[in-house]
DNA sequence: CTGTTAGCGCGTTCAT
DNA sequence: ATGAACGCGCTAACAG
């Protein structure tokens, strides 16, 4: 296995011809003989050259490929939006990485690390739950890669951003509950950290402020997004003197893993209990009762970023300042909150 | 944005000396004074200098990066397929670069030139529901880079493989129906180009034949996977004047459809219709009823995959052999064939 | 211990 | 229309 890979040079010494002009001939350059070229192209297919790229973005200093981290892609959200932002990319003839860091702030800066020691032009990421500090990030900047970020969100970096409105979304998930009669509505959130969680947060107490409900601080409960403490948590929620009628889940997950625990004990949904998740998984269009949830745009997120790299992409001179891009969400009524909801979807 | 980074002749020049005293510092090398490797390593983390992998990859012919391939990764399997592999890959210090073909030959085509252009130093592969020819994989093995298939494998090349026993799997699922009181089992089948679906139709004949039950070709319907024509094919089969008594679907998106479609139709699963999947997505345990399903190892598979193919790598000049992994599935009973299952998982 | 030189594969001047 | 020479950033072989 001599592992050479056919060259320019090889090509060039089978046809007596300068490098340069093999070159030429493959590039498409207008100012070389035609049958030149043919007989090169012909040498070419026959020996399955193929360009090498590393050759080239050394040369170029550029890759054409851009890097895509994300903490998971387990589930049906990342991979998502990782396609949508691939559309766009490819379209535009870049290539794409794809790392995830497995919610470890380590593995985080370690692929950062390697897509810019691999020399992405361009990175699309979204960070995980432990990521307090964002220097690993700050470092492409610094070097004139642009960043994007999508759904979890460095606030303090001046960067283009794609995010849904989680406040709006949870403010419907939560008005939808008064409106259908809840007035003990628990919130399972998530990590004080991630500001979309903050976000759904403050959607949650805001609707209830609006409706006149007091928030009861024993229904909030922050937590590390984890199946087994959502676990626990439910059931700590359904143990108290006076249990919740209702519950707002930070996700579709953890709205699930609820609905489990709720039916293992007994309890009707929606009747004794409601619930409402975010994200529209699709899992909770098939779950018994289906969940309601807050449907956001996921293929839209993943164009968007790519749309906002490209701009940053194209305008490396003129220094476009970034730009933040804020999606709509969705209200998606299943049997989790009303006994029988007419836009099943 | 000027977008040079930091090379060791800037490091070099402001400490005036030569850049190949600043690549042994920067590499460990022991022969190398301890004051100049301070120097050095200090002022290359004060100008943020990042080694170029690429200039690196060119010289040593090597960029240990891996690709992976799959046709989706919307569903589980692949994404943890995908984390399987990595872990072991990182271990050995590789890099992964993914790549969905989105079921696409032509996608496919262009993503395994795009590897080998980015001079990759494995792959590994499932390909897609419409590829009959592997010419583009056959240019790798030519050219010395080892390819690893899984879970849809190639069976005319000569490299290694990962694959589970999809015939004792459909053979278990189809006794179970069998052993539960059903005779008339209907098969959803994949199409006929992908190896495993026809391990599974041979398994599913296989068992019938084995307790004595006449195949019934109208039972039997090959498709092409997509939840459209399942849902078409699951109604046909519900029509028919004899309707089936249980149903054999090859995989578990297509079970769902069609647990779906049954249950519109007013029909009670199990006591009318069985149904059995294969591939145990976590969705199947969370509907209703539960699905009874095959697992498979799916982490291990791609750490198996990475095995096979860290076994090539390493290898290069023993010219080992390649290995064909078959790992075992596991029935999974639930509720969508048996009224209480025992072992709900 | 350190500097010099060569070369990985390619595109791109600048000549001819 | 073609060739020679250079350089992208780095490591390695060879001299000191």
């Amino acid at each position: 296995m001599s592992r050479h890979l056919t060259t320019i040079i090889d090509i060039a010494k089978q046809l007596d011809i300068s490098k340069s002009t093999v070159s030429r001939a493959l590039t498409g350059h207008p100012n070389v003989n035609e049958k030149t070229r043919q007989r090169v192209l012909e040498l070419a297919e026959q020996l399955d050259y193929q360009r090498n790229q590393l050759a080239i973005s050394l040369l170029t200093n550029q890759t054409r490929t851009v890097g895509i981290m994300v903490p998971e892609f387990i589930s049906f959200f990342f991979p998502k939006v990782i396609i949508g932002a691939q559309e766009v990319l490819a379209e535009a003839g870049y290539n794409v990485v794809i790392c995830h860091s497995n919610e470890s702030y380590e593995t985080e800066v370690n692929n950062a690390k390697a897509l810019l020691a691999s020399r992405v032009d361009g990175l699309i990421v979204s960070h995980t739950k432990e990521t307090r500090n964002f220097d690993h990030f700050r470092v492409f900047q610094r070097k004139g890669v642009p960043v994007v970020f999508f759904n979890r969100v460095c606030e303090d970096m001046n960067v283009s951003k794609v995010t849904v409105d989680d406040y709006d979304g949870a403010f419907k998930a939560v008005e939808h509950l008064i409106q259908t009669g809840r007035r003990r509505i628990a919130h399972l959130a998530g990590p004080d950290s991630l500001p979309n969680s903050r976000s759904r947060l403050n959607g949650y107490r805001d609707a209830l402020r609006q409706y006149g409900i007091p928030e009861e601080p024993e229904l909030v409960i922050s937590y590390d997004l984890t199946l087994e403490k959502a676990n626990i948590y439910v059931n700590h929620l359904l143990n108290l003197p006076q249990p919740p009628d209702a519950l707002f889940a930070i996700n579709d997950p953890t709205a699930i893993e609820a609905l489990d625990v709720i039916k293992a004990r007994g309890l009707r949904i929606p009747d004794d209990i409601a619930i409402v998740g975010f994200s529209n998984d699709p899992i909770s269009a098939h779950i018994e009762p289906g969940l309601t949830t807050i449907g956001q745009p996921v293929s839209e997120i993943g164009q968007e970023a790519a749309n906002l790299l490209m701009e940053q992409l194209l305008d490396k001179e003129e220094n476009k300042p970034p730009r933040t891009v804020v999606l709509g969400t969705q209200l998606i009524v299943r049997g989790s909150t009303v006994r029988n909801p007419d836009n099943r979807v």
